[in-house]
DNA sequence: TTCACTGCAAATGATTTGCAAAGCA
DNA sequence: TGCTTTGCAAATCATTTGCAGTGAA
């Protein structure tokens, strides 16, 4: 269904987004970015997403689908959100943001109010930072 | 409570450290609570603790360490960390507090400089705050 | 004695990889 | 065309589980 129509020169976008990320835009890298990119933000597992291919009647396995998730994270098109030890979760929102976890219900959802983190030391002597992750986790109790 | 006398009548005192968490103090959970508690705060993995049992002449099964590494977590004598998709790590200070990620070396460091976090939104309605996690990732670049 | 606990090995579930076939430049 | 990428299935890796034997109370 999301085939196609939906937003013309959309796939003409999508190569280029990822042609302009270094990454050849094969047919199953455009099906996938599509599902990611075109409709905001998102949050995904590989599980997840290769369900939507599959529903959205260009199924690509499961290989794949974890080969293009990480690619496009090394190409910084997503980023690697990890608040599961048995599962990873990649989020379309790579700028520098925070994250509620529901653990009853295994969603991620970002946090959209400026947050700061106060009173953080140096890192250890040769060592920089890379990323402040923040992720508040929350039960329907 | 890791106060007072600390290192004399250590296996009666993590006897009944075990019991006062509602766990009967086998030989084994004996054991690994002595190799986790007796010397400081600790992060480890069930792959590092196993060995430490097995160079301690005291070999227990790794699916034992698993299982008692659960159990003192859900006693509330462990927290667990979750900072790789792969790898789950222990933190014997079981008290609100932030750490340092080592991406490189894979290695937790606890931070002890009173860290703030301020913004934080209100949870979603029906839920409330477990917990807020707090994971500086560092690089040795 | 009884019942929780342990150990092993087999089961699981997420992720990865090897290699032949297929697709992009 | 040549080199990448895909797909499948088998391989891995950390972790869990089933079940018979062991040990704490």
């Amino acid at each position: 269904m999301a085939n196609g129509k939906r937003a013309q020169g959309g796939t003409a976008r999508i190569s280029e987004r990822l042609r302009a990320a270094g990454l050849r835009p094969t047919q199953q890298r455009r099906l996938l970015a599509e599902l990611l990119f075109q409709h905001g933000h998102r949050h995904v597992t590989a599980e997840l997403l290769h369900l939507e291919a599959k529903e959205a009647g260009y199924p690509v396995s499961l290989a794949t689908v974890y080969n293009a998730l990480h690619q496009f994270t090394d190409a910084g098109l997503l980023q690697q959100v990890i608040v599961e030890p048995s599962q990873s979760y990649f989020d379309t929102n790579i700028d520098s943001h925070q994250h509620f976890y529901d653990e009853d219900e295994g969603r991620l959802t970002d946090i959209s109010a400026a947050v700061c983190v106060s009173g953080l030391p140096q890192p250890p002597k040769g060592t920089k930072v890379q990323r402040v992750d923040v992720v508040v986790r929350i039960r329907r109790s």
